[in-house]
Order: structure tokens, then C-alpha cells, then sequence
RNA sequence: CGGGGCAUAGCGCAGCCUGGUAGCGCAUCUGCUUUGGGAGCAGAGGGUCGCAGGUUCGAAUCCUGCUGCCCCGACCA
């Protein structure tokens, strides 16, 4: 390819509204362009990514036996009415009617539509199992899009759906795709982890989220230092070995005016932080007998919402009550709440339940508990893990410590079971002639978010540093001066169409431009090698090769110059 | 959904407070010079100042409404 018909754009200055370094630099490279929130053109260049992306997953998903298909991306809503999700699904699914006053949606996941699919043309077991996959353009209406095209809301993914006779055949699949996602990243050349996840909306059990690594993912990953445990943050389970120790203190009730926030509590009353609790309010779910419900964590841990919101005491999605609805119940607000004759159940975290002579609010305004013992002083609570693990905590595996890093969600697989193919009623005929529900596997790969997590990972201050085997070209012609030489014109031309032959992804800068402006560019975009050619090197017989993380370059006669990048290639 | 901010040339910004001929840098076009790290000089083109109302002799500027975009939050009792 010529830069002249690549249509190169680049800028300078980054658009005041990009955030994140892969959104600013995918747009100052010209990778892509902004048609409205969260939605993007991706220009030549950014395409030649996605592409390149598109192929190493294609190509490890046919090596697993997966076959590809296409869907389409807008879904009629009976199928959605059909699985409940028409329902469930909030305002992420766009939806709308066409001149008939039917309702449909855009497709945000092809769960419906593929057990659709399933149960028309799978009858028996003997066809099982299944595993179907496309690479296509989905839609989810974000409350907030931002990061470009990290979270926008149409984006291509990669999603496959797998239909199984048994558990263990399930079991099968999940491995091998497991095993299949792990090569895909590897072939990419990025650094990943795959961690246990909570499964959200799509539902199931059984999950595993594939993190492309970077300091600046959303996603907070625990990990065990010495064994192989990694959990996304919420859902990494926090255990407790403590054991509760005897009352030593007797209840004492404080005056604590002024003192609304466990900060306060520690700085004015000289309490260990460790002795405190925090008492969070929120509704509780039709299973329990009160409409309020509170919920314990220590007062330096942080409550996790998720593992708050998948209590079945609690109602979902998790709602905190109002500070009227507080008062109402307690009789007094936040800031004054405690478990001392609290008139609602309360869910203790592990290490909340195994404190002895804490301090907490009084359920009085401005008046606190000090010395408070459970048994004794409260009633036991409930026990659950409510809280985030803390870097430190022991690892779930018995194995070390738990640590934190950051990282960028770029592949999820479930293992569903019969959810679907219950709502849906898909079966097949088993051995025995009877009808049974297939069980089902979803696996995702956000294409579009790996070109972007491949940036956040890898750039430097002059631009992106692209793996190899998802840049758009591997190698960049730059010929200094060929205006002036019409000898160096035609080596430079002669070297383009021999490494073109040789099968390199090429980019041949033909553009005269002047050769800071070829070398900034070039590696604002991220090529990784790049050979400059110029009547000084040809005089000596060689030309100039550089990698794009190279400090220096390197002669190579003209006569070897195909052989090293072929080499180079191949490494 | 709640809070905050922004909207002026393709991009990045100033001008607004205190109303009076719309400006700068980058990019673009022309010419000359230059050519190993985003060139220099000279010249040129390009703007319904987001939209709709209002105040005023006069509005980018003041007022009202709307729209779009960005950021933070939607746990810390």
C-alpha cells in the first residue's frame, strides 16, 4: 500500500474531548473518526487493525471446530419476550418499531436468536455439540459511552454459542475455548490474564473474563501472588480466618454530635478503625420479611455492590434507601446507624461478624454504641462476603496473598446451562427418544475493544507501538529526498515491489514529504519496522532499518534487506 | 438518572466579565527557498459565533428556552 492512497490523516493536537490514551491517539493517527457519542467510523488505517484482529480469531475458532455464521443485527422482539429479556433488559436495548408498529431491537448479544436457530435445525443428541460463532456488529445503548471506542455503543464482537447434550460436554467446550482465547491473545502478542467473573446480565453460571493488562483498565483484578487464583475485584471472595474474641468491654453509649462519617469517629474518639462498622441501608428483596435491609463491612473496607446485589435477602438490582426511608424505619439518620436493636435483619460481612467491642451508631442521633458485642448486645447477624478484597488479604486457594492490578475486559465465556434453551423450550431427541434441554455456552470477544486495550497496553510519547501481528503494516518504506533522485525513486520503488512479492504488509511513504514528517508520522501510527532508503545509504549499498522500539538503526546491505525482515518476521 | 462544564474556521484555542468592523496557532491553497526528526518567508481562501426566542439603535458578548458534547457521580451512613 501507498501512503498516497491510504489517505493518512494525522494531527498534531489531540481533540479536546479524548480522555484515554488509545482514544487519542486512535484519533490523532486517524484510525478512526467520531460520527456521534459512541459511535465511530473506522477509517482505513483502524480498519487494517480490526481486520488483522478478525483473522487470528477466526482462525483459532475454525481450529476449534466452531462454525461461522452470520445473524442479523436487528432482532424482532418476540424472541426477546420469548427468553423474558424484553423485560429484563433495561434502556441498553434500543429498541423501536417499523411501519408495521412491530417491535424490534438492535441486537446487543445473539442469545435469542441463536437458540432460535438451535432448536429448528438440532433434533438429536447425535448432532451435539455445537458451536456456532460470528464476528458482527452489535449494539448497546451505554448510559455513558466514553473512552472511544473502548466502551461505545456499537462495536464488533465476536460472539459463539455452543449447544451441548451434557454437563460435561459443556465442561469440554468452555476448556477448549478457554484454551482458544488464550491463544488468541498470546498471538497478539498481548499481555493477558483470564479471571473469574461474576456473570451480570447474561446470566449463568460458570465464567471467565480474559483482561488484556494496563494501568489504565477499568476493571481491578485480584490475583494470588504465589498460586494461580486471579478474580475480577467484584467478584474475588475475601475470607476471614479471624476468630471472634470474648467481650472484654461492657456497651457504653457516647455522645458523638458532630460525628457523622467514620473518618470523624476515629479522629475525635481515638478508635481504631478496625473497631468500627459501617451500616448501609437498602431494600430488601421479596423473600424477606422487612422492606429495608443493612448491610455490615468494616469500616476500612468497601462494600461490593455485586456481591451485595446477588443476596437473595437483598432485592435487585440493589437500591440504597433513601434518608427518609431511613429515618422512618430507624428513627434516625445516617451517620447515628449501628446494629443494636436495628428493627430490620442485618447481613454481616464475614470479618464484621467476627469483631468483638466495635463501635457503631447508636440508631439515637448523634449518639454511638462503643464496645459492642454480637450475641450479647446484638443479636447475630447473617454472615455473607460483602466486601472488596484488600491488597494483603489471604488468597481464596490458601496460597499466598491477594494483590490488585489493573486491567481491560476484552473476553468473556459463560457456561449458561439451560437458561435459554428453558425459556425457549430448545431441545434435542436423546437416546431414548425423549426430548431434553440442550445446554448452552456463550464466548465473547470485544474485536473493536482489543485494537483499543492493544494501545492502552503499548505507545509511548511519540505514538502507538503496534504488536506485530495486529499492525497495519509490518514494515514502513521511507525514502529521503526521492524528489531530488530519480536513482533513489527507482530503488525505492524496486524495494516496495519486492517485499510486496515476498508477502510483507507494507506501507511505501511516497508522498515527498520532508523526513521528520515521515518518521513522526510513522510512529504516531504505530508500524513497527520501518526501512528508510537514501542516496547517502545506496552510495555505501545499504539502507536503514529500525524497529519501532529500537534506540538506533542498523545498516543492511540492499541485497539482504528482504531476507532480515523476513527473518524478523518470522521470529 | 443526579451534579458540573463546554459549544467561536477542518482541529486546538482567545475574545464574552465591561455590547460597537470576529482573532491567534495548526491544517489547507499559491509562489520562492529548504530537505535526516512534525521547515522558513511572502501571500490567499475559509466562520449562519450550536439552535430558537428576548432585551437593545446595535448581541459572539446580556436574558430565557432547547439541542449536542465532555467530565464526575450514581457505595463510604
Amino acid at each position: 500500500m501507498r501512503t498516497s492512497n491510504l489517505q493518512i490523516a494525522t494531527t498534531k493536537e489531540s481533540p479536546a474531548d479524548a480522555e484515554v490514551i488509545s482514544h487519542q491517539l486512535m484519533l490523532r493517527a486517524g484510525m478512526i473518526r467520531r460520527l456521534a457519542a459512541g459511535l465511530y467510523t473506522w477509517m482505513p488505517l483502524g480498519l487494517r487493525v480490526l481486520r488483522k484482529i478478525e483473522n487470528i480469531v477466526r482462525e483459532e475458532m475454525n481450529n476449534t471446530g466452531a462454525a461461522e455464521l452470520l445473524m442479523p443485527a436487528v432482532q424482532p422482539s418476540e424472541l426477546w419476550e420469548e427468553s423474558g429479556r424484553w423485560g429484563e433488559f433495561g434502556p441498553e436495548l434500543l429498541r423501536f418499531k417499523d411501519r408495521h408498529q412491530r417491535d424490534f431491537c438492535m441486537g446487543p448479544t445473539h442469545e435469542e436468536v441463536i437458540t432460535d436457530i438451535a432448536r429448528r435445525d438440532l433434533r438429536s443428541y447425535k448432532q451435539l455439540p455445537v458451536n456456532y460463532y460470528q464476528i458482527q456488529t452489535k449494539f448497546r445503548d451505554e448510559v455513558r459511552p466514553r473512552f472511544g471506542v473502548m466502551r461505545s455503543r456499537e462495536f464488533i464482537m465476536k460472539d459463539a454459542y455452543s449447544f451441548h447434550a451434557s454437563p460435561e460436554s459443556l465442561q469440554e467446550t468452555f476448556d477448549d475455548m478457554h484454551q482458544a482465547y488464550s491463544n488468541i491473545f498470546s498471538r497478539m502478542h498481548l499481555k493477558f490474564r483470564s479471571v473469574e467473573a461474576d456473570s451480570g446480565v447474561i446470566g449463568g453460571s460458570g465464567s471467565k473474563e480474559f483482561h488484556v493488562l494496563a494501568d489504565s483498565g477499568e476493571d481491578a483484578i485480584a490475583y494470588s501472588t504465589e498460586g494461580d487464583y486471579a478474580a475480577n475485584l467484584e467478584k474475588a471472595e475475601s475470607i476471614c480466618n479471624d476468630e471472634r474474641a470474648e467481650p472484654s468491654q461492657e456497651m457504653t453509649l457516647i455522645d458523638t454530635p458532630e460525628t457523622k462519617t467514620i473518618q470523624a469517629l476515629i479522629d475525635n474518639f481515638n478508635l481504631p478503625i478496625e473497631k468500627t462498622i459501617k451500616t448501609l441501608i437498602c431494600h430488601a428483596s421479596e423473600e424477606c420479611e422487612s422492606d429495608l435491609i443493612a448491610l455490615l463491612v468494616r469500616g476500612d473496607h468497601q462494600l461490593n455492590e455485586v456481591k451485595a446485589n446477588n443476596h437473595p435477602l437483598v432485592k435487585t438490582p440493589m437500591e440504597f434507601a433513601s434518608e427518609n426511608e431511613i429515618r422512618t424505619a430507624v428513627g434516625a439518620g445516617p451517620g447515628s446507624l449501628g446494629p443494636v436493636k436495628l428493627p430490620m435483619p442485618v447481613i454481616a460481612d464475614h470479618t464484621v461478624a467476627a469483631m468483638s467491642d466495635f463501635g457503631a451508631g447508636a440508631n439515637i442521633e448523634d449518639k454511638h454504641y462503643f464496645g459492642i458485642n454480637w450475641g450479647r448486645d446484638a443479636e447475630n447477624p447473617i454472615t455473607a462476603d460483602l466486601r472488596n478484597i484488600e491488597p494483603g488479604d489471604p488468597s481464596p486457594d490458601g496460597r499466598g496473598e491477594l494483590q490488585i492490578m489493573r486491567g481491560i475486559e476484552v473476553g468473556h465465556i459463560f457456561q449458561l446451562g439451560d437458561k435459554y434453551s428453558q425459556a425457549m423450550q430448545a431441545s434435542v431427541l436423546d437416546e431414548n427418544g425423549k426430548a431434553r434441554l440442550m445446554s448452552m455456552g456463550c464466548y465473547g470477544i470485544g474485536i473493536t475493544r482489543v485494537a483499543a486495550a492493544a494501545i492502552e497496553q503499548n505507545h509511548d510519547e511519540n505514538g502507538i507501538i503496534w504488536p506485530l501481528p495486529i499492525a497495519p503494516f509490518e514494515v514502513a518504506i521511507l525514502p529521503i529526498n526521492k524528489k531530488k533522485s530519480d536513482k533513489l525513486k527507482a530503488e525505492a520503488e524496486k524495494l516496495y515491489e519486492d517485499l510486496k512479492r515476498a508477502g510483507i504488509d507494507v506501507l511505501f511513504d511516497d508522498r515527498d514529504n520532508r523526513p521528520g514528517v515521515m518518521f513522526s508520522e510513522m510512529e504516531l501510527i504505530g508500524i513497527p519496522m520501518r526501512v528508510v532508503i537514501s542516496d547517502k545509504g545506496l552510495e555505501k549499498g545499504v539502507v536503514e532499518f529500525k524497529g519501532r522500539t529500537d534506540d538506533n538503526s542498523t545498516d543492511v546491505s540492499v541485497a539482504d534487506i528482504k531476507q532480515f525482515l523476513l527473518d524478523k518476521l518470522g521470529s
